[in-house]
DNA sequence: GTAGGGTTAG
């Protein structure tokens, strides 16, 4: 009777309702005891199967000497993570077979400690002299594969042939993630030949071997061959191959087996739709994405991160961030991958407003300490102009990885300061990380700000050769700007003559913007020809030719320009700036009338304009009329957006606060001759970022050394 | 009484 009330005194103490779940009286029958210790392992009640152990201790039935008793209790706290715990029952026990052998080494394997199961295995061998079964060897030869002890797990290969296991499955599969891992593709093959008998887990781990190690085709290739031996294939299946469609941005592929997966009648899983929608938003076409989010019900983190990255790949960043309360809404809890979306969506708009809120909300929650995170917070702030807060944080972080060099190198170049990025690259091969491709790019771009041909040509045809990096477009086209911007036309047209590479549009205005600015009317004119042959309706192109016309005094050329614009009617795209003033956006449009402060921002705008005249200002009409519709009134004065935007900010920003401003276009020649001078007499700091770059405005002169 | 494959950031 008191044996009883403390049973149920225990229970009672786990949960209510659980009271009834448990026959205290049958509970000491073994036979009961390890039926009920399955059942609650299986749901996961991890609670009340340590309640139940601790009945069978208090009624002194955890009898030490029954094996099937205790292998279930070492299997209960192995599967709660309390392997300690399941060590010592494991130890305790006077007697114990393969299968406790068995479940302690999953334990160490899912616990996180691979290397201790082949301590486990060799101990199971020589002191309990037990031979291994093939539980024993899948389990042995995952965590060899996940420890990366591959000496280990090829050994266990000639203990499999020895004990005629390898036409067993699981430890067949095991095998073949083993040389999977080992980048042994060859040795996957061979064991894919020579044993048959494929079930849907052995193709789709050998598929995602294959795409791990970039056999693309091969994937593929036994992908199809599953579908063609009658398997359809499932979640994970699909899940490999959406996978690889994302990687290479293939969005027929990708549109493809969409098409195959609805045929073939599977249903949505929290791991498919991710899958889906990253591959949508990674192919550019955000609308499959957001339907296959409103298809599916039960999303977690994961999947709203992936919608959340569909919207922020595809520069929705304003949708990302709304999202992202819906998100909340549904008490969904964020992980570090949805703040790196989410600060890097507040990049995409320099949101620093936003991206501040959300700096303290993951100092706060303690994601700050993610790579991800502190990349995404370091791109935030850089992009957002801010690139004090950008060194701060840098020189605060635990933990650096490639990605945080790449930006930091570039974002330092972006600003126009070429010293610091040089540097940091110097400081980068001293931490010993390696460089990777997307290194040298900002490398080549902070040669480019010093005008260091040498060096430029020296990373680009010794180290980077010498690191093992093969130079591709961007690395080239950064060379045509270094080139071009050193004045130097002549060899960049050259060395992009004798590169063999197939040049796009970027690198062709790169060389068209150096003639632009170093007014090399001949040279300039032919490029623009061939990028008009490459896409006869650019703007760009047509600006920069209209502006070098301007500039050798050739009006007649900058007239029969606007003519053809008109005619062909090929309209710029509205030039548009935003800054944030107290964490509101105030967006501004060239030559708009609605901002409800217009007339005040007009009068603001022509006084500075009549301010920084003494100091030698001459209006650039030819720059500013590229900007105006021609059928603009007589006698009306307009002005771009980002001269608006500036003005306002003036007005209404504190008399030493720095200004952010943000254009969607390249600044043209007259606002930064404007705000030059604008800086120096409101003795502001004034940061404009437009599509190339950044340009710091202070005292007169600007970061970008007047070349853009 | 035990074991295998999957999703989100740059």
């Amino acid at each position: 009777m008191l044996l009883t009330s403390n049973v149920h005194r225990v229970l009672l103490h786990v949960s209510a309702f659980s009271l009834s779940q448990v026959n205290s009286q049958r509970l000491f029958s073994v036979e009961y005891a390890v039926k009920l210790l399955k059942k609650l392992v299986d749901d996961g009640n991890f609670k009340l199967g340590k309640a139940v152990h601790a009945l069978l201790v208090v009624s002194s039935h955890a009898s030490e000497d029954h094996i099937i008793q205790n292998n279930c209790l070492i299997n209960l706290y192995s599967r709660c993570g309390q392997l300690a715990v399941a060590r010592r029952v494991f130890d305790r026990s006077s007697q114990r077979n393969v299968v406790s052998w068995s479940i302690l080494m999953a334990g160490y394997l899912h616990n996180g400690y691979a290397w201790e199961v082949t301590k486990l295995f060799k101990d199971m061998i020589s002191v309990d002299k037990i031979f291994p079964n093939e539980y024993v060897l899948s389990t042995v030869l995952s965590s060899c594969s996940s420890g990366g002890l591959l000496h280990e797990g090829r050994q266990c290969h000639t203990l499999v042939l020895k004990a005629g296991l390898v036409f067993h499955q699981y430890v067949k599969n095991a095998l073949l993630s083993l040389y999977t891992v080992s980048s042994d593709m060859e040795g996957v093959l061979e064991i894919l030949k020579s044993v048959p008998g494929l079930d849907i887990i052995t193709y789709n781990s050998v598929l995602k071997g294959f795409l791990d190690h970039g056999y693309t085709s091969e994937a593929l290739d036994v992908f199809s061959r599953m579908l063609a031996h009658g398997s359809a294939g499932d979640s994970v299946s699909y899940v490999n191959i959406f996978g690889l469609c994302a990687r290479f941005k293939d969005l027929k592929l990708g549109k493809q087996v969409h098409c195959r997966m609805l045929k073939s009648g599977l249903q949505l899983d929290v791991f498919l739709s991710s899958a889906i929608m990253d591959m949508y938003g990674k192919c550019g076409e955000i609308s499959g994405a957001r339907y296959i989010f409103d298809s599916y019900a039960n999303h977690n983190v994961v999947s709203w991160t992936a919608i959340l990255a569909a919207n922020f790949q595809n520069e929705c960043f304003e949708e990302a961030l709304k999202l992202f309360l819906r998100m909340e809404l549904q008490d969904v809890i964020p992980n570090e991958y949805t703040f790196a979306v989410l600060l890097n969506s507040c990049a995409g708009l320099s949101a620093l407003g936003c991206g501040k809120t959300l700096h303290a909300r993951v100092e706060q929650t303690g994601h700050g300490a993610f790579v991800v995170v502190g990349n995404a917070l370091i791109n935030m702030y850089f992009r957002s102009g801010h690139i004090e807060a950008t060194r701060a944080l840098f020189s605060s972080m635990i933990c650096r990885d490639t990605v945080t060099w790449n930006m930091i190198i570039s974002g330092f170049s972006h600003h126009g300061l070429g010293e610091e990025a040089l540097d940091v690259f110097q400081h980068m091969l001293a931490a010993e990380e390696q460089p990777n491709y997307v290194t040298f790019v900002g490398v080549l771009l902070a040669c480019g700000h010093l005008g260091r041909i040498e060096e430029g040509f020296y990373y680009l045809q010794h180290l980077m050769r010498d690191i093992g990096l093969e130079p591709g477009l961007e690395h080239y086209t950064c060379v045509v700007g270094l080139l071009g911007k050193a004045g130097k036309l002549d060899e960049a047209e050259n060395f992009m003559r004798s590169t063999p590479v197939t040049w796009d549009v970027v690198a062709w205005r790169t060389l068209l913007n150096a003639c632009n600015v170093h007014c090399n009317y001949g040279l300039g004119k032919r490029v623009a020809d061939h990028l008009l042959q490459l896409n006869p309706n650019d703007v760009g192109t047509y600006i920069l030719l209209s502006n070098m016309h301007a500039k050798v005094k050739r009006w007649d050329g900058v007239a029969k320009i606007r003519k053809l614009l008109r005619e062909r009617n090929i309209k710029k795209e509205p030039g548009l700036s935003w800054t944030e003033i107290r964490n509101e956006t105030h967006v501004f449009v060239s030559d708009d009338t609605q901002h409800p402060e217009t007339a005040q921002i007009h009068e603001k705008v022509r006084k500075l304009l009549a301010d920084i005249k003494p100091l030698g200002y001459v209006p650039d009409t030819a720059s500013v009329l590229h900007d105006v519709e021609q059928e603009q009134q007589e006698g009306y004065l307009s002005y771009h957006s980002e001269k608006l935007a500036v003005a306002y900010a003036l007005m209404k920003t504190p008399s030493q606060a720095p200004i952010h401003v943000i254009k969607n276009l390249r600044i043209c020649d007259d606002c930064h001759s404007a705000l030059k001078l604008i800086s120096k007499v409101t003795m502001r700091m004034i940061v404009v970022r437009d599509v190339n770059r950044f340009h710091s405005f202070q005292d007169g002169s600007c970061s970008c050394a007047d070349y853009w």
